[in-house]
DNA sequence: TATGAATGAGGCTTCATTCAT
DNA sequence: AATGAATGAAGCCTCATTCAT
């Protein structure tokens, strides 16, 4: 009753080692130019350990991706800051932008998985702990709408825009080109962040109504 | 001296016929799951005679990618829309989220590329036309800063923000799972755009320092 | 118009050598010992080229088991034989401890494929040819029967017993432990040949009824 | 010296708790589809187990088989049925048609094992208990000749061509293909059955020579 | 110029067997 | 004795690209 324990954690240990080097082969050389093989060589174990652990390179890349999640998760949880809708937005752009390259690897898996429909169980899984984040999020926003700090769209709206301009701004950062482009990226992911933080406010009346023709 | 030009005119329709078929190809199977043969299959000719057109796979998706650049360049270069911030802005949302599937595509494709290190050339000239672009955008951008009417921030702040958006947007709508969480796509997306045209631009004063401590 | 046919001949051509080799090695060594790699060694071909004439290794199996089927088809449809049942007997007999090795090796192949659900069409296929052969060949025995020559039981009594006997023929030829005891396999398979060809004969009176009559 | 032995049972009986589970899964789906692991998750033990009861995989084979054999011997030395060649016939057919698929999975594992020669001491064993059943079968027969009941040739014609019918008649009943064929398979094998049990027997004068031109 | 047969490196995965605990 | 994690050889199949006709 002691023992089996050490085995255990033996077991886990290597299993977080896999996804450890698994995760950073893939960031650095792309997750198609990475082989099963190479991530077994790297960790020092043979290709069939791998096996015993994932059973599909597609199970490596969905653990991976289930543990960003619930990273993700665990901020929006967090007391201190899911209470202040500003506050939160801060943290979640500054989550996305504390490892773009992750997050970029993931959206890319993601949207292959999905359309080669493997592992569905485990897709799912992904998507029940976002969705999770979620209904926490729209019960935010709707006390703010109420307190008339917000525009009065459908929540989801809010929360879309932020994901869409963090999305964005991972991109860019990424982008070969475009990173060339930002030679202030501290500055400019700054004024980014302010507008997200920004942007769903409520307007004043005199704003709202100069939308289009303002500018006439 | 006339018979030539006919043989020429030939060689290209079948060429621009091959770039269209593998375009529709990749959107609809995913790059990956179309193979140079079902490319020709479809087409009607002979696998070789692809290799006659282009040296590599590869080469198709970049010329597709210029196509589509250059399409982007005409949008920018038109006098109509060039002029006005707001109007080109909308142009440029419009015309990303006219064929999202095509941008993600590309947006796809250039990362892999650029990280494999392929064609090194036809990545260059596919930057150049983009930096062509932006650059007339850098002096309409100036223009406006000087009327007041922008933020006083580098100029690419504001087309890199743009940018990012609408990145984000077409990424958006591309999601399984955000998709399927955006019930009024429409409304959205319009919202999304009006964040879009508005937010470089000059905040009164009275917003601008409330900033941080409007919330306290 | 001249051309093609060449290279569709040299094409068949190679196609045949593939699956005559196949079956050399298959018969030789078993068909779980012959990889796909070393067939490709002994046709003196790349391996992927064995894949642009067969979707798998499976149909390499069955189109070998088709051509064996065809033939035996053809030796029914014979109208020498096919109008004499006991020179049909002979021959079918005859068709089988030909190459005893080689029914062996289909009858086997048969039950994995079928039981593992690959390529149904080619199954269904074959059984579709078997099943034409004794469509002809109940005609003949039901002949044969209402002529008084053969007992009145349902046509397929007949032949599958025939098929019972005769691939029990064959296993016994291949077993290693009973060919050894056969010291006499000539006289033997004579002998069997004899019972086969005799056995559904309507019996006399008197030894149609010694059948069970101490039971009476 | 009352512990011991205990042990000893406990270990024998987990023995047979392997052989019984492997034969069931072997029957169910198939020898190659299962693997020694799955043997030991059913039987709920550990696969480091296994292989302190058998060597290999093929070793477990050849357990089984020997058992089957085992098991026929007996039928072969009681006496109520082994003094009555017609008894001894139909016991025979009944055993092997008993189990059909357990029979079918024997003959097959057998050839595959001595294809590949492994084991060859389990393989003698095995023929030796094969070789003991015939002997005495063989004095059987030969007063059957002496009696004139039966053809005289040489007394292994006669249970090789019974084993031969039985044989057929098990693949019969297995093939996909035939067994589909088989209406009334009660009937039909009622049918065979009493074709084996007949088929050595002494012919009278007449039917000897109508052999062949009887039809005539 | 057009063709398409041929290539072969390389990927993923399986599983019988070993051995340290 | 029992365990089960680790192993790695080996198999099947894919597909971009070449090249002789």
């Amino acid at each position: 009753m002691e023992r089996e324990p050490r085995k255990v954690r033996e077991f886990r240990r290597r299993e977080q080692e896999i996804l450890d080097t698994a995760l950073q082969l893939f960031l650095e050389q792309g997750e198609d130019a990475v082989t099963v093989e190479m991530i077994a060589d790297s960790v020092g174990i043979g290709k069939g350990t791998i096996y015993k652990h994932f059973k599909s390179k597609t199970e490596i890349y969905l653990r991976l991706m289930l543990d960003y999640e619930r990273e993700l998760n665990q901020l929006f949880q967090s007391d201190d800051v899911s209470r202040d809708k500003e506050a939160l937005s801060r943290a979640y752009f500054a989550f996305r932008m504390g490892d773009p390259e992750r997050y970029r690897l993931f959206d890319r898996l993601e949207e292959r998985i999905v359309k080669s429909r493997q592992a569905p169980e485990m897709v799912e899984q992904l998507h029940s702990i976002r969705a999770s984040n979620f209904e926490r999020l729209t019960r935010l926003i709707e006390d703010r709408i109420s307190e008339g700090k917000l525009e009065d769209v459908p929540p989801y709206f809010h929360y879309c825009a932020a994901w869409a301009l963090v999305h964005g701004a991972v991109a860019l950062y990424h982008s070969p080109f475009w990173s060339s482009v930002l030679e202030d990226q501290e500055g400019f992911f700054q004024f980014l962040m302010d507008i997200g933080v920004r942007m769903g406010n409520k307007r004043r009346r005199e704003e709202t109504s100069s939308q289009k023709d303002g500018e006439a």
